[in-house]
DNA sequence: GGGCGGTCGTTAGGGACCAGACTATATGGT
DNA sequence: ACCATATAGTCTGGTCCCTAACGACCGCCC
């Protein structure tokens, strides 16, 4: 496989629509959030815990106290009906407990257990020393520099 | 929302495996790649097609014969249980049709339908039309540039 | 105070992905 | 010719995501 991903030099000519350079970006913007979401995976996998669940905790910890699951939906950027699916495993874990609001009665408030604490921490570790890892090849400056093209792009993005 | 995803200052202290340029650009190339699918998703939503459809429509279209679940599979890096079911899908759409291969008997040769062949060009029009919209803001230079960063990156993620 | 629109979390159903097990077939070494 | 191994496609059961449709609840406005 090569990388990154090349098209060829009459591929403008064959579909008038298309741009060869945007096109080379668009599949290798795709395929290398793949990569790194692999990467995330695999680092995580003896942990038994998945990429969602990991978030969650996160989230979690850096809020500092129960949230409702509709918060963490808007920081996940993901349903509300997602989050409930991730919640029921963390859950079954019991890495996380569900509590029904003090006041507004149709809220929940999900707190992070002992266990959970310990794991959200574990995950970051764990994901840190892979992001330094395979982020090796590429220079401080380099690094500035495809951090700022990204933040272009997803200006037009979002 | 900022972009790009920007981590502060005392980031690295605070968690000390950890790296705020790799981590930025972790969290970057995770999100941008996350933004293009959707793009892509929502330009092939009046298709009634998704992403990975259209690819094996693509993949289909582009090698001019008929092929084996397992070639499809090697082209889109994905596991040939996940090609079944995208197959399966194609099928009842009527734009792909299952044919036992004439020599050896294990295998199965996907042939693109009529309805199939027009589909292939038309997602291959739509995605292409879209690329070329949210690329804008880079010039060709920094296009090339972005490619060569995700090139470096690819190669020791792969 | 009684409704009514909006928000909360959940459920139901569906698609894309995976690993692992299974069946059928092909093939190479003896 | 025979058997071990490898390969092809599928099936099972799991996660993660979605949309749509709930039922419960909050608040505001008349």
């Amino acid at each position: 496989m090569e990388m990154p991903i090349r098209v060829s030099r009459d591929f403008a000519a064959k579909y008038a629509d298309a741009s060869s350079s945007a096109t080379e970006c668009a599949m290798n913007l795709a395929r290398t959030g793949d990569l790194v979401l692999g990467r995330v995976v695999s680092a995580l996998q003896p942990l038994e815990i998945s990429p969602a669940g990991g978030l969650v905790l996160g989230i979690l910890k850096d809020a500092g106290e129960p949230c409702p699951p509709n918060y963490i939906s808007e920081r996940l950027i993901v349903s509300r009906a997602t989050v409930t699916g991730v919640l029921d495993t963390l859950v079954k874990r019991g890495l996380v407990r569900r509590e029904p609001h003090p006041t507004d009665r149709r809220m929940v408030l999900v707190h992070l257990t002992k266990a959970g604490s310990r794991m959200a921490d574990t995950v970051r570790r764990t994901v840190h020393r892979g992001e330094a890892d395979w982020m090796g090849p590429l220079s401080e400056h380099e690094r500035a520099q495809l951090t700022e093209l990204l933040g272009k792009l997803q200006r037009n993005l979002a």
